[in-house]
DNA sequence: AGGCTGGAAACATAG
DNA sequence: TCCTATGTTTCCAGC
């Protein structure tokens, strides 16, 4: 406890200016900021000390060092139910020996605040604490630590272990999950199947573990015997099952909470909300495996861990167990009981209410402990599971004559936000059909809205080409991100499974790590296609999320998503080669569907320096008066140039614009400059940002076909066939530099994985839950398969991630952490600066092999995409030959929608 | 009867 | 602190 407190003493009183500032700039501290509106502006730790945070910076840090300590200190309360929430002594055991003190450093220290930024949210990232129950092991807690230990011996690594029962604090949220979102839509039926599949997936977070494998094979065993393999590497989770405890918790359990969430769904609708007060452990019943009892250490999670465990181990890597341990501390405890907004608490109340309310038959036939093993009943949703589980038995609706396939052989999948390749070798997955760019969510609360369609009608294809085998695979579907930072599992949507007559394609729901992923037959009797018709996408209220403890992602106005589709292809060698394509992106807000500009299709990606060319843009909700502004933006987000392109207004069309390219700012260009344009119907009416390509005037302008290797990444699957246009939008953000492209193509291999993922991201939330993903083993990369792999890039759809500056080759090593700004920064905010080395994050490390892209380096989307430069160093804009000698204007203005909310929220930081 | 939609009222939050 | 503009969720009603 000392020792944690003078590290948060240290930590706090650490910060640099510098650091503050970037903090300031940085999503990161958005993040914090936002959680702290969330909760309340005063900590407590669980030392008692109470501090009052000048700075937003020091506000993130003292959050982390709060979780840290309450971890420590605090009994945790069960998850499941909100009133449960205020008890904090539930728990449990909680065993902690910290072998390495060194860790704490200030930078490390610093790093917490990156950390929280950074979507610990995410399913892979053990951030969220969703399970009860936690074990720890506090070797590598740091990244650096855990970068050097990523190299050593598992057993060497653990150094200690801490054992913490989880509060289901994220259960009052509901997570999303899955469930939930099946549930809902389990009023068609889907969820049934989901509810049933969540369960499953729950136990597997890996593939291998995926229910669709084979039952009879236990996800334990398979791990286990992959042992070596990525995971090992990873070493720690595999031996200790603690190692991940994200990932056994916290997806099950997460899953779980959501689960209540979900319930919540069926009852979550306002009027009910009172009522969830009082019947919590309703859940309990649900939840035939766990016991029903809350006690964290009972439940059915740890052994589900164990097991589960494994697969997720990958992912998982000390910094994950960091950020579990924050997300655990704090959140579970602390958080719930003050910091839950009144309305998330009602909700809470309300779902379990709802819960009991809703019991269906289905529930129990979860029965096989295996489906719904929550950890805890509570954490599981009752009314999900039992739809689910039981709908899913009772129903099926599509004949699975799709033998499962066994792709998942090796027990380390690549976590769900590794950036992979859209092609490797003969191998290439592409997005036949784009789904259209919009889709309305539902709600939990809704029924279903039917399944994504394509743009002419139909349903999006994905296919995967060079195949040969006669084994069926299993094409992996999840919800991603479709903002500036790299390409993850969306926080706020989940992928829901359509099932009915109109649905001809068949479809299981597993959960990876709090993340709903449909898997979906590919046959070689159909070449490898799939249409897709069976996904619905599913929307998380914001609340929900918000609260989740690792979450440092904010729902609002954060409405895109991407389709993600993956496949894991087993080689007789015995690798497996993953494969990864993400679709354009999808506006699922109803209102922003309706208001904001939408640019589908681009007729030029180039242009001579001198500009005058016509460019036709396809999209939607074009007003006469929009706009067009071409953007140039550095990498710390400052604008370089900013210039408004002329519209015909004559030919313009709701759904189709006529631009004249304006001239670059530097006629003089030695090397091609990539900028951004976006279309504007108003102050907060801003379509994303698209990608161009001004070159030198004696270089030919090139149209358009997407996709060479430069663009693949960027474009990623979103060609749609026959297109002449410009498939893709650019995001902002997504752009991948050169570097990146490079490093990340190490993409993914798998020695058992061999991995040549490499998680580019160093995404905040990456950190907490990336190092979970991170896992040293998984990094083995064998780059070289892969180097091409990212530009098809589909991989990487959009991230644009200014400079990765690593990618290590070498698993498990952080290189040149100093590069990257804290995870947090870099994935989260555009703007945000390239961190210093203290800023690296925290898990990330391990495997490193994302190399954080600088944050903010990441977000000025102009200088991201190199189209063929895959050299690493990629010049930043400036020095792409034409420095800045125009001196422009800088702006710093938000550019994107994402953007402005870090502007908000850096105001905000500001104004405290 | 139930699923899928489109619309919009009721809420919430940001500015 | 109040008001307005926006964004999110929940409801409704029609097909």
């Amino acid at each position: 406890m000392l020792f944690l407190k003078s590290c948060c003493e240290r930590s706090v009183f650490n910060i640099q200016p510098q650091e503050v500032a970037k903090a300031e700039t940085s999503r990161q501290l958005f993040s914090c900021h936002y959680r702290q509106r969330l909760r309340g502006s005063s900590h407590k730790t669980a030392l008692g000390i109470r501090l009052a945070l000048r700075t937003p910076a020091s506000q993130c840090v003292f959050d982390y060092l709060c979780n840290k300590l309450n971890v420590l200190s605090l009994p945790l309360a069960n998850p499941c139910l909100p009133s449960q929430y205020h008890s904090l002594q539930s728990s449990p055991t909680i065993s902690v020996s910290v072998t390495e003190p060194h860790s704490y450093d200030s930078q490390d220290d610093l790093r917490p605040p990156g950390y929280y930024s950074s979507p610990g949210v995410r399913p892979n990232g053990a951030p969220t604490l969703e399970s009860p129950r936690i074990e720890i092991t506090a070797y590598g807690q740091f990244p650096e630590d855990e970068v050097e230990e990523s190299s050593l011996p598992v057993a060497k690594r653990v150094n200690s272990i801490v054992t913490l029962t989880l509060p289901s604090a994220d259960g009052y949220r509901d997570p999303s999950c899955l469930s939930p979102a099946s549930s809902v839509s389990s009023r068609s039926g889907l969820s049934d199947a989901s509810s049933y599949e969540s369960s499953f997936s729950y136990n597997y977070s890996s593939p291998q573990n995926s229910p669709w494998q084979s039952p009879s094979v236990s996800p334990k065993g398979s791990t286990l015997a992959l042992p070596g393999d990525g995971y090992a590497s990873g070493g720690s989770p595999r031996h200790s099952p603690s190692t991940s405890p994200r990932t056994s918790v916290t997806d099950d359990t997460w899953m779980g909470q959501r689960g209540s969430r979900p319930n919540s769904p069926a009852g979550a609708k306002r009027k009910y909300s009172l009522n969830g007060g009082g019947a919590p452990h309703k859940h309990f019943p649900y939840s035939p495996n766990h016991s029903p009892g809350p006690s964290p250490q009972t439940s059915p999670r740890l052994s589900v861990t164990d097991e589960t465990w494994l697969p997720n181990t990958n992912q998982y890597t000390n910094s994950a167990i960091l950020a579990a341990i924050n997300a655990l501390t704090t959140d579970g405890v602390t958080d719930l009981g003050e910091g839950i907004p009144m309305k998330a608490r009602k909700t809470s109340l309300e779902h379990s209410a709802t819960v009991s309310l809703k019991v269906e038959p289905g529930g129990e036939e979860l029965g096989p402990g295996e489906l719904c093993q929550d950890e805890h009943p509570a954490n599981r949703l009752p009314l999900k599971k039992e739809a689910y589980c039981g709908g899913f038995l009772d129903v099926p609706q599509h004949p699975y004559s799709w033998t499962k396939p066994k792709q998942y052989v090796s027990p380390s999948l690549p976590a769900l936000d590794w950036q992979l390749p859209s092609s490797s070798g003969p191998y290439s997955l592409q997005i036949e059909v784009q789904p259209k760019s919009h889709h309305r969510a539902h709600y939990e609360t809704e029924g279903s809205r039917g399944a994504v369609k394509a743009l002419a009608g139909g349903h999006p294809v994905v296919q995967l080409h060079g195949y040969m085998e006669s084994e069926p695979l299993t094409l992996q579907l999840f919800i991603g991100t479709a903002d500036d930072r790299l390409l993850r599992p969306h926080a706020f949507y989940q992928v829901h499974r359509i099932t009915g007559k109109t649905v001809s394609t068949p479809s299981h729901e597993a959960l990876h790590n709090n993340t709903k992923v449909l898997e979906i037959p590919l046959l070689p009797e159909n070449n490898m296609r799939a249409i897709i018709d069976c996904a619905g996408i599913l929307k998380l209220r914001n609340s929900d999320i918000e609260l989740r403890k690792g979450e440092t992602d904010i729902g609002r106005k954060n409405t895109r998503v991407r389709m993600v589709f993956r496949v894991h292809i087993n080689q007789a060698t015995g690798r497996t080669v993953s494969l990864q394509v993400a679709s354009n992106p999808i506006e699922c807000s109803q209102r922003s569907a309706q208001e904001l500009p939408l640019v589908d299709k681009q007729s030029l990606e180039t242009c001579p320096a001198p500009g005058g060319e016509r460019m036709l843009l396809d999209g939607h909700n074009f007003q006469h008066d929009s706009k067009v502004v071409f953007v140039e933006k550095a990498q710390d987000g400052h604008h370089l140039w900013e210039t408004e392109a002329k519209v015909d207004r004559d030919v313009s069309k709701p759904n189709s614009l006529l631009v004249e390219i304006p001239p670059y700012r530097n006629q003089r260009l030695s090397t091609p400059v990539h900028v951004n344009f976006y279309v504007c119907n108003g102050k907060r009416k801003r379509s994303q940002y698209q990608r161009f390509t001004y070159v030198p005037a004696s270089v030919p302008t090139i149209k358009t076909e997407p996709h060479d290797d430069f663009d693949g990444p960027l474009v990623c699957g979103q060609q749609a066939p026959g297109l002449s246009l410009l498939p893709k939008p650019y995001y902002p953000s997504q752009v991948m530099t050169p570097m990146m492209a490079s490093d990340l193509r190490p993409c993914v291999v798998g020695g058992g994985y061999s991995v040549g993922q490499q998680r580019l991201v160093a995404k905040p939330s990456s950190l907490p839950s990336s190092s979970p993903s991170s896992s040293p083993k998984m990094h083995d990369l064998s780059p070289p398969p892969f180097s091409k792999c990212l530009p098809v890039g589909a991989a990487v759809p959009q991230s644009p991630i200014p400079h990765v500056s690593i990618i290590q080759e070498t698993p498990g090593r952080y290189q040149s952490p100093g590069l990257y700004p804290p995870s947090s920064s870099a994935s989260s905010s555009p703007t945000s600066q390239p961190s210093t080395p203290t800023d690296a994050p925290f898990s990330p490390s391990p495997h490193c092999m994302t190399p954080a892209p600088p944050g903010g380096g990441s977000t000025s989307p102009g200088a991201q995409q190199h189209p063929k430069a895959p050299e690493r160093g990629r010049p930043s804009l400036q020095e792409d030959g034409s420095p800045p000698t125009l001196a422009v204007s800088i702006k710093q203005e938000p550019q994107e929608l994402d953007q402005m909310y870090l502007d908000d929220g850096e105001q905000r930081f500001s104004d405290v």
